[in-house]
DNA sequence: AGCACGCCGACT
DNA sequence: GTCGGCGTGCTC
């Protein structure tokens, strides 16, 4: 028999590291089957199938052994395309994990009834949708800058606009979704597919809003992780048709499958909404950058700043900086908050200018108010000897919601029924630091016929009448209002960039531009309790010298994104061993740590530099298929391994 | 993960 | 004699 047998490879759906290769089955005489389906397969026993996906149809195969038979075709819908599968491989490599974990993070579960309906519109010719053709009366972008961002394996950064706008309707969205849709437009308009990558729904709202005015809805697709499933699986497969679309999504949008794709632009990649939470932790921003060089996509990184990693591109030429026009921005005052004893200290202990200009602005619209966190206070600590309060459960951080409610543990949520002192048996509770939510409470006794609203991740608002109010709301979760709000207040400045994590300074600087680009043009934004080189950078509206200062600085201390680093727990004896084997495939690493994490484990952060990242990753990789291999006395994995793990810098860097 | 294969203790 | 414990290894 020989020639005419085909031989489906096939990579299988599945979580372990030790199934993480190619198999080989035959196709059965007239099984109709090509490469990207889904399709089951027995797996050591014949009644036992596993489902995978299709990665190639060959004629021959290099496995000794006898071949089982492809059991099944889940369906003929190719969602896995040739170019999907190469980008899967691509992340995991570099991420030291497995194909299948990426491909379950790009390809939506199956919807039977939403795929039979596609399947049944692609079969009828009549259906199809018209030719987009040309955008309507964009405010286009100059002709060179979309001409340099569209080119083939170009990296740009663009720099997006502050300030608020509106949609034909009139609903407020921000000047940069608008600069984004217009950019995507433009795309579009010459038959090519845009995907456009977001942190949070917030910012697809937005986007969408303001695509909406320049893009026929059938060739606007949302790719958004929290949609419900089956509108995720149909949405998918729309972008597997033929004609350009306009993909807006949060991190998962990165894996799009459309076709002839014209540029892939990630926005405010600083966001950490782009580190895929689930194993191997894959960044947006790397995933862009991987498809774009394999693909030879542009790629478009955008924000009001850059992120540092950005920042450091462009330092070496391997990011360009998109040339845009100047755009207003909101005039930024940095203030210090007053201290009790200070005589001109506001009722809500504010200096008396920032009083008095809140008392003007909320005569005519509302004002908006960012805090760092949701919460009454930071922390409790002991009454009596001023001990930080932890839970007697896990040892959490113990946190009083309101200042009203039962203090709980922030960690696992116990409440703390009778907690006493660890250091000197007290008994009462303080609210630790200063506790934004006092401040907010006294500014809601100060203007007392003032409307407050609070937006936060729980009950966030997305837009707010331009009308007399307090609007008080958590990092990230700023509603907007038509026109933008006059004047915007920026707490607890000092608590947020001093935090001792590695990502304060990108995270706050990201928070306080998004709050600024909220302003109006004219507005006033006041930003209390910050001082020095980042007060300064803030009131100028320029953080060049304070990223390229944090940047130099990351570079004397070998830290990311200077270096790439790795993350290693387990028994001292097995993560010191795994750290010999890297010394020997890549002689430049070294080490901090390890630390102590828990009862008989330690934490070892392994730094390697960027050309050693193949060498590293592969060999990372080849140690955890071997320890999925080796006896499994101990039911858990015995080292964990997480790539670019910068929250474990941040757990080892201070407690 | 499952599931088969394999090599020692108690059973009709 | 063989039924079945779970320790070890492999899955096209």
């Amino acid at each position: 028999m020989s020639d005419s047998r085909r031989i489906a490879r096939v990579v299988l759906d599945t979580r372990l590291p030790q199934l993480d290769r190619l198999f080989d089955y035959i196709v059965p005489e007239g099984m109709e089957l090509t490469a990207g389906v889904r399709v089951k397969v027995p797996l050591r026993s014949h009644k036992n199938l596993a489902e995978g996906y299709v990665v190639a149809v060959v004629g021959e195969s290099d496995h000794s052994g006898k071949l089982a038979a492809v059991a099944e075709v889940v369906s003929l819908v190719p969602v896995l395309p040739d170019g999907l599968w190469q980008l899967c491989r691509s992340v995991a490599a570099r991420a030291a994990g497995s194909p299948a974990d990426i491909l379950r993070l790009a390809i939506p579960k199956r919807y039977v009834k939403v795929e039979k309906d596609w399947w049944a519109r692609q079969q009828d010719p009549s259906a199809a949708g018209e030719i987009y053709s040309d955008a309507p009366e964009l405010e286009r972008h100059p002709a060179n800058i979309v001409e340099s961002l569209l080119a083939p394996h170009a990296r740009n950064f663009l720099a997006l606009p502050y300030g608020m706008t509106a949609t034909d309707e009139g609903s407020p969205i921000p000047r940069s979704a608008r600069a984004i849709a217009h950019l995507a437009a433009e795309a579009l308009s010459q038959s090519q597919s845009v995907i456009i990558c977001v942190p949070d729904w917030r910012d697809i709202e937005h986007c969408h809003r303001a695509l909406s005015d320049v893009i026929p809805a059938d060739h606007l697709v949302l790719a958004s992780g929290d949609q419900p499933p089956a509108q995720r699986y149909g949405n998918y497969l729309r972008t597997l048709e033929s004609s350009p679309v306009v993909v807006l999504g949060n991190r998962h949008a990165v894996y799009s499958p459309a076709s002839n794709i014209g540029l892939l632009i990630v926005v405010d990649d600083a966001d950490s909404a782009h580190r895929e939470p689930l194993a191997p932790y894959p960044h947006t921003r790397d995933v862009a950058l991987a498809r774009g060089s394999l693909e030879g996509i542009p790629v478009c990184f955008a924000g009001v700043s850059p992120s540092l990693a950005v920042a450091r591109w462009m330092d070496m030429g391997y990011v360009l900086q998109a040339p845009v026009a100047q755009t207003p921005r909101a005039r930024v005052i940095p203030s210090a908050l007053s201290l009790a004893g200070d005589t001109n200290a506001s009722p809500a202990r504010l200096p008396s200018t920032v009083f008095q200009a809140m008392k003007e602005a909320l005569g005519h619209g509302p004002v908006l108010i960012q805090v760092f966190r949701a919460g009454y206070s930071p922390g409790l600590s002991c009454a009596q000897c001023k001990t930080r309060a932890s839970c007697g459960h896990c040892g959490g951080p113990l946190r009083s919601e309101d200042g009203a409610t039962r203090p709980a543990c922030s960690w696992c949520g116990v409440a703390a029924t009778a907690w006493h002192c660890e250091e000197c048996n007290g008994v009462v509770l303080q609210p630790r630091g200063q506790g934004i939510g006092r401040t907010i409470s006294d500014l809601g006794k100060s203007f007392p016929s003032i409307p407050v609203l609070r937006s936060d991740g729980e009950h966030p608002l997305s837009n707010v009448p331009h009308a007399p109010a307090l609007v008080i709301a958590t990092r990230g979760s700023e509603p907007v209002t038509p026109g933008g709000f006059p004047l915007v207040l920026l707490l607890d400045g000092a608590s947020m960039v001093q935090r001792s994590s590695l990502g304060a300074l990108e995270e706050s600087l990201e928070a306080w531009e998004h709050a600024i680009s909220f302003a109006a043009d004219e507005g006033i934004v006041y930003v209390t309790d910050l001082d020095g080189p980042p007060a300064l950078a803030l009131a100028a509206g320029s953080w060049n010298s304070v990223i390229r200062h944090e940047l130099a600085q990351r570079e004397a201390l070998r830290l990311p994104p200077a270096v790439r680093i790795a993350s290693l727990s387990g028994s001292s004896r097995d993560v010191e061993a795994m750290y010999e084997n890297l010394k020997r495939v890549a002689p430049g690493v070294d080490s901090l740590g390890p630390v102590s994490t828990g009862d008989h484990t330690v934490t070892l952060i392994v730094r390697f530099s960027y050309s050693d990242g193949e060498a590293v990753t592969r060999e990372l990789h080849a140690a955890r298929h071997k320890l999925a291999m080796g006896p499994r006395r101990n039911q858990t994995e015995r080292v964990r391994i997480v790539v670019d793990d910068t929250a474990a810098l941040d757990a080892l860097a201070g407690e």
